[in-house]
DNA sequence: GTCTATAAACTGATAGAC
DNA sequence: GTCTATCAGTTTATAGAC
């Protein structure tokens, strides 16, 4: 067997569907299908729409995650790393799997499917706030920088840029509103000819 | 009468919908129950969803542009008025109204409804551009900022800022952002001891 | 203008056979 | 594990009476 059985297949079926249709937008029936799964074979995995759903946004957090801490964690001075973390390549028109669900009430309303959501962000703010405090630290960046507000800036830049993106159906806007904040990053970067 | 007739109640019922749960997630049944109108008023009114949609979603737009230009066109430097847009009081967690409308897969993929949506950001991106622009005329800001990309940034930090809040059901991720960006706009500010 | 009746398809399951 | 049958309720209308 090679890993995809009928669960497998239903989780990853869902991920797409959660991505591109959102909670609300997603049926049982539209996830079996695209699985190539019974009703019966997803009843009998998941006890239904929100517990497949569970799994899925678990699993696209996780990877998010994942993905964020490859730049992170790499080589540069803190605003290299931001600078690779925001001009990475993305699929942007179709936005952040994760933020998307924000703006869906059923999972804001369900504090299960909710969590993961919360925990990303959470994570994700305070992992650019540890970057940012390290190039205040190294005295790449300027002393007078929050770290916390300015990783909340970025991160909230990244989201931002999705929406314009979406609504111009061009990727032109996120550009724009990334070159924008790594501009005023920029002022805030000490020459230290080490 | 005073200008509340079902049409009218249908609209705004609308709108009220369509922010609370999203175009995919609002049915006419919904709507009408809102509104106090039946089956037959509603489409008497409207050819359908869509078109109802279409209505309520225009009204919200040309609302956000209003409201917008309250700030850009009072007074005071380029980053007062920019700050006074930011720190406007708003429905935070609720989120954009018509911002949220970018997650809508049936809202992008017609072309009618999308194109409000599209022009209220162009609008948006292109009026804080100007007031910026204005800034480095004025000598208030520094010359190396880029007006347009500094404009979708900072109407991005609003965008990402709600779906900050809603992930973490809390304003503080959304004022943070704000705090950020407005920290870094400040590091171009030109001291003009006029 | 608004009402009620009707309808075909979809939603989110449950039940029980295989 | 997966299949088919069934089901109550919803969705997005249309038709025609009032």
């Amino acid at each position: 067997m090679i890993t995809s059985d009928a669960s497998e297949r239903l989780i990853e079926s869902t991920r797409e569907l959660l991505w591109e249709r959102g909670y609300v937008g997603t049926s049982p029936k539209a996830i079996q299908q695209r699985a190539g799964a019974g009703q019966g074979s997803m009843y009998h995995h998941f006890s239904g729409k929100p517990d497949l759903a569970l799994a899925a946004i678990r699993r696209t957090a996780e990877e998010m995650r994942g993905k964020a801490e490859e730049q992170f964690g790499g080589p540069g001075t803190a605003v290299e790393r931001i600078t690779a973390y925001l001009r990475r390549e993305r699929d942007v028109l179709k936005g952040c799997p994760v933020g998307r669900l924000t703006q869906d009430p059923d999972v804001m309303a369900d504090p299960a499917l909710r969590a993961p959501v919360d925990e990303t962000f959470v994570w994700l703010r305070g992992r650019l706030g540890e970057v940012l405090a390290e190039g205040v630290a190294r005295g790449e960046l300027s002393a007078a920088l929050d770290p916390a507000a300015t990783a909340a800036t970025v991160v909230a830049v990244l989201q931002g840029g999705y929406v314009l993106a979406r609504a111009a159906d061009s990727t032109a806007p996120f550009e724009q509103a990334v070159d924008g904040v790594l501009g005023l990053l920029a002022a805030h970067a000490q020459s230290t000819a080490s």
